[in-house]
RNA sequence: GCCGCUUUAGCUCAGCUGGUAGAGCAACUGAUUUGUAAUCAGUAGGUCGUUGGUUCGAUUCCGACAAGCGGCUCCA
């Protein structure tokens, strides 16, 4: 008999060789049923298989993250073996559960899969789930696995045993399909009750550009049909939120073939958000002691030859012009030319720490695919700034940058944010990193400690760093769950010097500073495009291109109208009349549709007592208040850039 | 850049197997003077992404290119 630990602290026991399932069972039938795998000594388990020592065990079901994957990654094996059924001589690669659903990378040779193949898939893996196949669990010597795949010519498979130790081959079957797989997988196909597969997709072999291309497919499967029309019904409500489609809507941006790709224009609307956003930056910054500097949007190559970026970033610059025997380049970057500007001027410790800022427009020629929406251009408008300051200060100056970022965070009532520091790969050392071993491991280090003492919640991660020291990215994920880099605060301990950078310290000799790049606030596209989402398009007033809207209920009340957006707009607010002879549902109905935040229905009433009937947009009426009264409180409202929409 | 898909009026979308296109909304004109999410009527609007080819004839079939979308790779 063994000892089974329960996660309430309950211990029963059972005979040795029992499975999480027979356990499950001896509960209830309805327990057993729900059961895809479980948590034994916290390692995740098939159900089905044998204990036999003492164990601490949790049940897995639907409700738990590692129970979800497993079953997506049964999911997985379950659209493998329809694609085997389909198209005989197909090679797998890997097949693992993801954030949502699943995907298995395949060699389908010369085979294009198309929309239809996917419906037959789909159609075929209902079929297997049906038959609610076991997945059967079986351990094999390397040496024989690896004689199976050589003589099916599965190159794919035998890479993957490359890796392997002897003694840990296991091969999971279900069906007609045998997979190596290290596992856990759920019991049976049957617990698969709707499937969907999303996408097709060509994915790098290990990742590789270099490699050849495998087809990947895309999808997502549920216990039952409801939940797989809630998941369906999630993604047609995040299109609608998605910033591309808002942008549009709301004449925030566009795009223009002759323009060129990744290069917005911004509309009036957009233009009132970059400026509300730009007049935050400038306060804060300037509150901050930052000093702001405008430069030029191109250089010449030599420039980019001293800080360093060219021969790691000229493929993602825009080709550079040539004239009079010197070529210029259109700046990708900000850093070069605020440099210049500190070694313009000669500096003393007592010019430390140096804050240049600048909303400085960058050109960068990402590769067409990666383009997207407002999230990835080629022309962006950084809220970017340098401080320069020596050792000393630097725990101080950079910690006063992260309150900054926690500051803008609440404004924008951003929540959910990771910061991520990201540190170089010593292998990469000359190549992607410039080859200072030493002070690599000392800046990072430096971070870190910054990190760890102001509490900075933060995870580190290996070989992103920039190529002139240790950067945090902060990670934050739009309402509709698409994650990106927010904003970036670098550490530079290279560029200061690559530019002669000196100042005379207090006993005259001379130093280089450190150099902090920073940008909180990111780019307008990048953040706008996250502020689209966030907020579903719905600003809060200060941000708001049209603050308010008049609607008259007819043109007999124009000359009172009038004279409210007058009050208004000496009050600063954006104002404007809907004067269309059109009855008040329909403008209030397209008020609300283009989201303006107040609208204000003015008809006889309202003439006669000096006094509004306000709305609130997505609130519905919000009761009448004087002409005066309104005015000191939206002014107040806009003023405190309160966030929420009360 | 790579794989796959898509591209018809300002927007959202119809248009069977090739015979040069249609709706709703928006726009414009007129009537209506209206009380909290769409008043009625009329008018105008498209070289069917661009460009080659097949064909008596191409929005429709084939190719190239461009842009967009979903991924991969990349992201100072």
């Amino acid at each position: 008999m063994i000892n089974i630990t329960f996660p309430d602290g309950a211990v029963r026991q059972f005979e040795a060789g029992v499975s999480a399932l027979d356990i499950a069972k001896s509960i209830s039938e309805g327990l057993a049923r729900k059961v895809l795998a479980a948590s034994v000594n916290g390692e995740v388990w098939d159900a089905t298989r044998p204990i036999y020592t003492d164990t601490s065990l949790k049940l897995l079901t639907w409700d738990d993250t590692d129970g979800k994957s497993t079953f997506w990654h049964s999911s997985a094996h379950l659209m493998a073996e329809a694609v085997e059924s389909l198209f005989p001589g197909v090679k797998f690669w890997v097949g693992p559960a993801i954030d949502k659903g699943f995907y298995y990378d395949m060699d389908l040779g010369d085979r294009k899969l198309t929309e239809e193949d996917l419906a037959a898939l789909e159609k075929k893996m209902n079929e297997l789930a049906k038959q609610n196949n076991a997945y059967v669990r079986k351990e094999m010597p390397k040496a024989e696995a690896v004689k199976y795949f050589e003589e099916k010519g599965d190159e794919y498979k035998l890479d993957l045993l490359q890796n392997l130790q002897d003694g840990s081959i296991t091969f999971y079957t279900q069906g007609h399909f045998t997979d190596l797989c290290r596992g856990p997988h759920i019991p049976g196909t049957g617990a698969i009750k709707a499937i969907k597969l999303t996408s097709i997709a060509g994915a790098y072999w290990k990742g590789d550009e270099k490699n050849k291309q495998l087809t990947r497919i895309y999808g997502v499967t549920f216990p039952n049909q409801k939940e797989l029309d809630e998941y369906l019904a999630m993604l047609e409500e995040a299109k609608k939120r998605d910033h591309r489609k808002l942008g549009k809507e709301l004449g925030i941006f566009t795009m223009d073939d002759d323009i060129g790709q990744g290069l917005p224009l911004w509309m009036p609307n957009g233009t009132v958000i970059i400026e509300e956003l730009e007049k935050l930056a400038k306060e804060t910054e300037e509150e901050a002691g930052y000093k702001r500097v405008v430069t030029p949007h191109i250089a010449k190559e030599n420039l980019y030859l001293t800080s360093g970026h060219l021969p790691y970033y000229a493929d993602s610059m825009f080709p550079p012009m040539e004239l009079d025997n010197t070529k210029y380049y259109l700046k990708a970057m900000n850093c070069p030319h605020h440099h210049k500007i500190f070694s313009a001027e000669p500096k003393s410790y007592k010019d430390l720490p140096l804050r240049l800022a600048e909303y400085g427009t960058c050109y960068r020629y990402e590769q067409s695919g990666e383009l997207f929406g407002l999230m990835r251009v080629r022309c962006l408008h950084m809220n970017d700034a340098h401080i320069y300051c020596t050792k000393e200060q630097f725990a101080q100056e950079f910690r006063a940058v992260n309150d900054m970022y926690l500051k803008y965070f609440k404004i924008f009532g951003i929540d959910k944010y990771v910061m991520r520091l990201s540190l170089h790969d010593p292998a990469k050392l000359g190549q992607k990193y410039i080859n200072e071993p030493e002070l690599w491991l000392q800046t990072e280090q430096m971070v870190r400690e910054v990190l760890i003492e102001t509490g900075t919640p933060f995870v580190e991660v290996a070989g992103e760093g920039a190529f002139y020291g240790p950067k945090i990215d902060v990670q934050i994920w739009s309402v509709i769950g698409r994650e990106f880099t927010l904003a970036t605060n670098q550490v530079d301990f290279a560029q200061g010097r690559r530019f002669n950078l000196e100042y005379t310290t207090s006993d005259n000799g001379t130093d280089v500073p450190l150099i902090i790049h920073r940008a909180p606030l990111g780019t307008h596209e990048r953040f706008i495009g996250f502020l689209l989402e966030q907020y579903a398009g719905k600003f809060p007033v200060w941000l708001s291109p049209l603050q308010v809207k008049i609607l008259p209920i007819s043109d007999k009340f124009m000359g009172y109208a009038e004279e409210v957006k007058q009050a208004l707009r000496k009050a600063k607010v954006r104002v404007d009349i809907d004067d269309r002879n059109e009855k008040i549902g329909k403008k209030i109905r397209e008020a609300e549709l283009s989201r303006v935040p107040y609208m204000l229905v003015i008809g006889e009433k309202e003439m006669n007592d000096r006094a509004l009937s306000v709305r609130r947009q997505g609130k519905g009426d919000a009761g009448t208040v004087s002409l005066e009264a309104f005015v000191s409180q939206i002014k107040e409202e806009i003023e405190e850039r309160r966030a929420t929409q009360d």
